[in-house]
DNA sequence: GTCTATATGCGGATAGAC
DNA sequence: GTCTATCCGCATATAGAC
């Protein structure tokens, strides 16, 4: 055959995974991304339909990522502390590869997209919010601490919290507000 | 004058809001504003030196609709009372008019921005805040309030708590939320 | 202050040969 | 499966005339 394999879509998530990590979603090309795998610029749609099925796979690798994180800094914890620990997983991970997780939050309701890593993340971070508030209050609790720390990660990533106007004690409030989550685990 | 001036700051403005409304700050462009307004694909260049300032101003613009949004909505009410209907209208404001309160978050932190809105719109929020919590847990109590508000918009933006793999039920997480955030201030 | 014209760059996607 | 070539669209920004 006068053209064989160059790659293949393990390669291909991968060295996207690199420039998404580099770039961001919106500034992650096809044409890029085959250059960087020294393939011609339309070689990719032998893999991918367009360009939203390779944001919705580079999507769900990163929440697959995210997931072995948490589970990692759960390992050998239980109750409070486990969380207390995943939290500070969670905002590092969105601290450090911001350009990951905001990818995995946009990107993760496209059409076609493999939603089983999702899927699989919100059900371990439930089950461990779930021994702490109960199995009936656990949904409601684990949206709640979720969007907490969703919302933190997204004041630090528009650098809000460090304007001078404003007291940029991001830290501390995020110490303050996994007390009051945890208090109302205690009280309910 | 041969050509005698069709447009100011405030009419770009204007009509910059009702595009970004509909189109989000990435699908805004400078080309459809000024032809929204009857000018060359160029002539906004006599208003804002480029881009970049013109994202700012519409994020000063929005913080200030917001601003007003949550007045009207504290109007009458003290205490909780007050912090509870700001609160709700504060998504509702990220619900209905998600694009604009996004480009608020994004465009905030711009070079030469004009912070004054945004200082404002926070300055008012912690007053209510303090209020409640007191000064000295006022600020922390208000980044965390702010940040689960913030999260629950972006979660409900990305239709993350739609998808049939999760419990979707947005709107008594957020109650739950403010309850648990309520008795933390009782509580300390 | 607005105009026409243009420089320059980017991107997604398709056709058809090998 | 990869290639070359191309179509098409979008954008920011500048130069210089009126």
């Amino acid at each position: 055959m006068a053209y064989p394999a160059k790659t293949d879509r393990m390669a291909i998530i991968k060295s996207g995974m690199e420039l998404l990590a580099r770039k961001g979603l919106s500034g992650l090309s096809l044409r890029a991304l085959a250059t960087s795998l020294d393939l011609a610029p339309n070689a990719l749609y032998r893999y991918f339909a367009d360009r939203a099925a390779l944001e919705a796979a580079l999507a769900a690798e990163v929440a697959r990522r995210l997931h072995a994180v948490l589970k990692r800094a759960a390992a050998g914890k239980e109750g409070e502390a486990a969380l207390r620990s995943m939290a500070r997983a969670y905002l590092r991970f969105a601290r450090e590869d911001r350009r990951l997780y905001e990818a995995m939050m946009t990107a993760c309701d496209l059409e076609g997209a493999d939603v089983e890593p999702h899927a699989a993340l919100w059900g371990f971070v439930l089950e461990k919010v779930q021994a702490l508030y109960g199995e009936t209050r656990g949904p409601e609790a684990a949206v709640t601490l979720w969007a907490f720390l969703h919302g933190i990660a997204g004041l630090e990533a528009a650098e809000i919290l460090r304007q001078n106007e404003l007291p940029h004690k991001p830290l501390s409030s995020i110490e303050f507000g996994l007390d009051v989550w945890f208090a109302g685990a205690r009280v309910g």
